[in-house]
DNA sequence: CGGCACACCTACAACGTTTTCGTAAAACCA
DNA sequence: TGGTTTTACGAAAACGTTGTAGGTGTGCCG
């Protein structure tokens, strides 16, 4: 931190400081003339305001945090990627927490940010049995805006970006059973996220209307460690009621399901039809092909954001009850 | 920003700012009692120092920047996540900039970050023609310390972390060629980067070492875009003089080959042999599973943040020349 | 010519910390 | 006991902005 300060432009310009800042500021208040002088000298110094000075002054940031499970998943990542570009369209800078599906870590950050660092938040919850108190705590202490997108939990108080959760879901299932399935299982988080159980509920009904009864062991509960989801996908492909559809509702878990397959030596799609939920850009070239069902994550963040940003700028604006739900794309290749 | 603040603190416990401002910085200054008494009544009320009130003063702040060309990458993800891991731990901020190859952009941020926002930078810098006479006005002008990771530029002022690129595509392009490729080709990015041409100089070098003749030819210059790649490959692929081995020194090249590949009908391996440089985790489920030379990508995350760290809380500390080297991994999967 | 609006600018007090310097009382020492 | 050191605290000045309240001079109008 070196650099010339308005002080120093005020008294070498012989204005007073408030007069730079307004001038800086384009305030109506100054001549036409005084700007130009101020604004030319300030860009000769490379003046560049103190963001810290001025984020104390005026009691607000021109800053977001972005807190989300894991940033080594392609949605997240394209999530990431499409918050950053509204973010920094309008100006604003990104902070990045990883909670890495682990609560006390989501808590510590929430806690974190209760010193006003940022000016809003946008999260995508991690799995985890507690409920969301300390998101209600959060916005009781700050009153900071906040939008979920994804997962999102189920507290009416807050605006959210999801995908078409339930229907495509159905959809997808649909075609599973349409293409021969009869014994399909739904793989999922360990924790029930409001996300998950939407895509629960569609998988649930589509095999309803097709009259294929629903029992609880189609219902797999995956968890985020690699190695234990190896086991367990191990297990169920192994059993001698092995099921011959898979829905994978995470995108780590259809990986596992094919690493799987493939040493059992298992065919896809023959013994098994796959479809994943996922927006791996190499989908298409796996062996076999995975159909998927993938959701507009960089537009989810893109409208997270921009909802985040006018929920900020507009005091006014009360976004409390906003859904925006986006659709999903079901992308039917060899796996199915 | 709501909350309490010293003042009030100050005011309930009947001591000076200054006291309690020590107290919670647990000066040798303040007596023990004291100390506790002010911790307590912080804790109760829930206080959280301002942070901009305290960079302000201090001059410095708790927060770095990231700025890499792509967060959809899992490269980068993963360094992302690594450099994460170390800045939580440091209770540092992480700032994220994503210039997706635009060296205006890179700019900007640069400019950006030149208000002092930040107390050091990670830099993984785009493709460009001009130079990198921007990271040393910067460092003119502010300072701060900046490590580069993977895509370094070749300024000997700055620490850089990097993986051992000459060495480990020397080791993949032999592996090609005594695995009976005769003409190969090098993709690589358009314009030149420091990163690209140390590993052109082992593939280079190895073609040499088996008395290959090396010609020009055999770099081909890719772009980001995507569907520029697409013709590129498709052109390379279709002509008479195919390639019958591909060394992929991007990880969507890689991507782009083998989708180019699958639609002419050129069989992998037998027909041309590839290795790309890639993370993903997807490369051994490819069709055929892609052999990879991957970098150690979350510990180079790991290392750049905390090296950048270390410059910044040791002020005597002078990482200038400071070069981390890491090791790349072969993996041989079928499409060799 | 008095009154008033208006354009333009300045002084100063915030914002919430940290840090330097000062000092009263307690503790120590010869 | 008188002096010095140590301990524990407080007053006040930063840090660099922004916004409010005020002030001055000019032009305009009746």
């Amino acid at each position: 931190m070196k650099g010339i300060n308005m002080i120093q432009l005020a008294k070498e310009l012989g204005l007073s400081v408030s007069t730079v800042s307004k001038a800086l500021g384009d305030s109506y208040e100054i001549s036409a003339s005084t700007k130009k002088r101020v604004l030319d000298l300030a860009k000769q110094y490379n003046y560049k305001p103190n963001p810290f000075a001025s984020s104390l002054r005026k009691k607000k940031s021109k800053q977001i945090a972005v807190i989300i499970p894991d940033i080594v998943n392609n949605f997240f990542a394209l999530a990431v990627d499409g918050i950053e570009s509204v973010t920094m369209n309008k100006h604003y800078d990104t902070f990045i927490y990883l909670t890495h599906e682990n609560l006390e870590r989501e808590k510590a950050v929430l806690e974190h940010l209760e010193s006003g660092l940022t000016s809003g938040l946008i999260i995508s919850v991690c799995t985890g049995r507690e409920g969301y108190g300390h998101f209600q705590q959060f916005y009781e202490n700050t009153k900071l805006p906040i939008v979920f997108f994804d997962r999102v939990p189920d507290l009416l108080q807050f605006p959210k970006v999801i995908s078409n959760n339930y229907d495509s879901t159905f959809e997808a299932t649909l075609r599973l059973v349409k293409s021969g399935v009869n014994r399909p299982v739904f793989l999922t988080t360990e924790e029930p996220l409001y996300t998950s159980i939407e895509r629960r509920r569609g998988f649930q009904a589509a095999l309803t209307s097709q009259h294929i009864p629903f029992t609880d062991d189609m219902i797999i509960e995956c968890s985020d460690d690699m190695d234990k989801n190896y086991l367990i996908m191990r297990k169920l492909l192994s059993g001698k009621k092995r099921p011959d559809g898979i829905f994978a509702s995470i995108e780590k878990y259809a990986i596992t399901t094919y690493q799987v397959c493939k040493e059992l030596k298992i065919n896809i799609p023959r013994d098994v039809k796959i479809i994943g939920m996922t927006n791996l850009r190499t989908a298409a070239l796996l062996n076999p092909s995975l159909s998927t069902l993938s959701q507009p994550s960089f537009e989810m963040g893109r409208e997270a954001a921009s909802l985040l940003i006018k929920m900020i700028e507009k005091k006014s604006y009360s976004a409390a009850n906003d859904i925006i739900v986006l659709n999903n794309e079901l992308t039917i290749r060899e796996s199915v």
